[in-house]
DNA sequence: TAAACTTTGCAATGGCATTGCACTCCTTAA
DNA sequence: TTAAGGAGTGCAATGCCATTGCAAAGTTTA
């Protein structure tokens, strides 16, 4: 497992700390999206500043990306390991409103409809709400 | 023009007050969704929370609906008339990352794919970046 | 081993949404 | 016509979250 990690960090040039592995570890254990609270909870002693921008290192390098569920808080969710975060990594995102818990559904991928004459898209956020599996 | 203004409130029981009618004048006419601080700088003179609570009876009456565009602020753009702000009625937004300026795609409605199992979607925020077309 | 760089923790700061409270305005009923 | 009640408004907080400056701790390199 620890190995799995590590060679995620590797693959994207990104020296393993121990809080990169830690943060790392968590995202991947918890298979939905964290919000920086979320996360700051989880660890208890750790500051939400090193957390932050640790996350930010990880954007960066195409680790995780930023999912903007309208809860207030910006959640953070694994990338794939061969993604680039271009428009057609993009993936619709569920957010529970029971459990508020939030999913990437990186089955679903988004079809960008076409656009008015003039526009031009670089970037999709699709986001449905409703009640997840676990919650019905 | 004001005739059509009030209608619009009368049609959703909303008292025309000269707030409420300069709201959503500015609303109408901008064609566009704005920001709490947008509609602020367009008044000068009028307090922001009058403009947040104005805003909020508009939303509770299906006149206007938020957008979050991740743009940090969250946005507010006209209803359509028969609006009830169902799954049905939602559309795609566009932020362009020239200008800023977030547009509703009313004439491009959400098409909402198949879920994974026992999860349901009650509603859905549909954003795509790129370039307006204005600014290409 | 010392210098240079990176990472971390703490303590702000700033932006935006939201709310409490008092004042004003408008409506209503005596 | 006037007093009372309710709705709307303005001002001044408050709170939450993202973000950053700075100094200490840790790591790498010559």
């Amino acid at each position: 497992m620890k190995d799995v990690i590590e060679n995620k960090l590797k693959l994207r040039s990104v020296k393993p700390t121990a809080m990169r592995l830690l943060v790392l570890q968590c995202l991947m254990e918890q298979n939905r999206a964290l919000s920086l609270n979320e996360l700051e909870a989880l660890f208890e002693n750790a500051d939400k500043s090193t957390i932050f921008r640790t996350l930010k290192t990880f954007q960066e390098n195409y680790l995780v990306h930023r999912i903007n569920d309208g809860s207030g808080a910006i959640k953070y969710a694994l990338c794939d390991d061969d993604c680039i975060c271009s428009l057609e990594d993009n993936h619709i995102h569920f957010l529970c409103t029971k459990c508020e818990k939030t999913y990437c559904l990186k089955d679903t991928p988004i079809t960008t409809p076409s656009l008015p004459n003039g526009f031009r898209a670089n970037f999709a956020n699709y986001l449905i709400e409703g009640i997840c599996s676990t919650c019905t």
